[in-house]
DNA sequence: GCAACAGTGTACGAAATGGTACGTTCAGTC
DNA sequence: GACTGAACGTACCATTTCGTACACTGTTGC
């Protein structure tokens, strides 16, 4: 037995290894981020992820089984990671107006800033959410934006500044439809309409009506125009 | 040669062929809706497509040279039928309030009723909008939706019941946004706040606050409040 | 030092998939 | 009725793509 490549000369051909699962889990995961969104569940490869990763296509499998289990952890990271910045927002201090339109710009802003989780959760609707459907995960992240926005909600009706009788739910509904669109959306409306919204002087245009547009709609008739 | 199967008995195995390229054509176009906008480009099959319909894989090819071609005419067929049926809308005999709230109703609903479209819209962004912008037809299909708004707008403005200084391409973004929304993040949104958004009291309970939305936006604070 | 198991690389298999070669049939024309 | 080009069907090929078998290496506990 001569000492082909086990002991004597690892470094030639075979590079000395290194155990680090966690980084490589990580990184497989980080990369598997950017190709779905890229590409979505269908588009996406295997064997291209391999390729970007500093692991194998054997470790994908290792650390995920699947592509689909792969596709949903990934999903699940993305929301981890909306969610956690979520709550580094702190709105109690704050007027309610305030802290309505701090909130809108909050989610504006994060939106445009994170593609990826747009493009994810797109991805994620053409697949009738059936993975988010899988994860209790994702469902009990989700709890707290409501209440947050609930309870400004009601501090400004107490306050006399916001009208009655509007959803909190629905609320949410409301900005998430602006910020998301904004994203999910851009490449068709500026193709269409000849007008590039993704434009820094656009997309801070667009933030300010978006604020202005939520607000008009839960602000009572006598805050709007104080005369 | 005997007569195997060209003449003598073609019921048996080969059913006798009609030629009718218009419906042939019409048929892979259509059942190539449904696929695409359910699986994506990329998750569509041409073999899939090629069964469901009434031709073979060949007339596929023969019709439409590729997948992605295929993919475009999908595309540009749909956004054809949208056009042509907001082309039957006639706002100009409404007032201006009367008529932007019809509008909004009316995308509101097209949009509802037309999931297979936003699909397409939805998929065709994840691809970057590459498609769109190789179609000259798309483009010159969209220029009459504005329009038709820039109309209504400044009539509004006129009456004195819609404020000054909007962009009615931004009124459209708006519109659209919220109509768009409604159905493209339908299962995510449904399933992570464990409300059943497409339920018809849901739904119309949406038009409505969807119609407010925009009106409160455009409006004059006195047109809101007639006191 | 050594057993046991987690971590890793390489090569390969089987099925799916986009696309084509080639032949046949239909429909209109002279 | 022969001729021609458009319309169409079948069988097939080349590649891609998900997934796995197998062998090897690092690490941890005793």
């Amino acid at each position: 037995m001569t000492a082909t490549s086990s002991k004597a000369n690892p470094p030639a051909t075979r590079r000395r290894r290194k155990n680090n699962p966690e980084s490589v889990r990580a990184d497989i995961l980080a990369v598997a981020t950017r190709e779905f969104s890229e590409k979505g569940l269908s588009g996406a490869r295997i064997d291209e992820i391999a390729e970007k990763t500093r692991a194998s296509k054997r470790m994908i499998y290792y650390y995920f089984t699947d592509k689909e289990t792969l596709y949903l952890h990934t999903l699940e990271a993305a929301y981890q990671k909306v969610r956690l910045q979520e709550a580094e927002l702190d709105l109690d201090h704050l007027a309610p107006l305030e802290a309505l339109s701090r909130l809108v710009r909050f989610t504006f802003c994060h939106h445009a800033k994170n593609p990826d989780f747009i493009r994810l959760v797109m991805i994620e609707n053409i697949h009738h959410g059936r993975f988010i459907a899988q994860s209790a995960l994702i469902q009990s992240l989700n709890a707290g934006v409501i209440d947050v926005l609930t309870n400004v909600y009601a501090r400004g009706v107490e306050a006399g500044c916001f009208r009655e009788g509007i959803d909190p739910r629905e609320l949410h509904w409301l900005i998430s439809a602006l910020s998301f669109f904004n994203v999910s959306n851009q490449h068709t409306f500026s193709r269409i309409f000849d007008w590039h919204q993704a434009a820094p002087e656009n997309q801070s245009k667009l933030e300010d009506h978006v604020t202005e547009m939520v607000l008009r709609y839960v602000v009572t008739d006598a805050t709007l125009s104080p005369s």
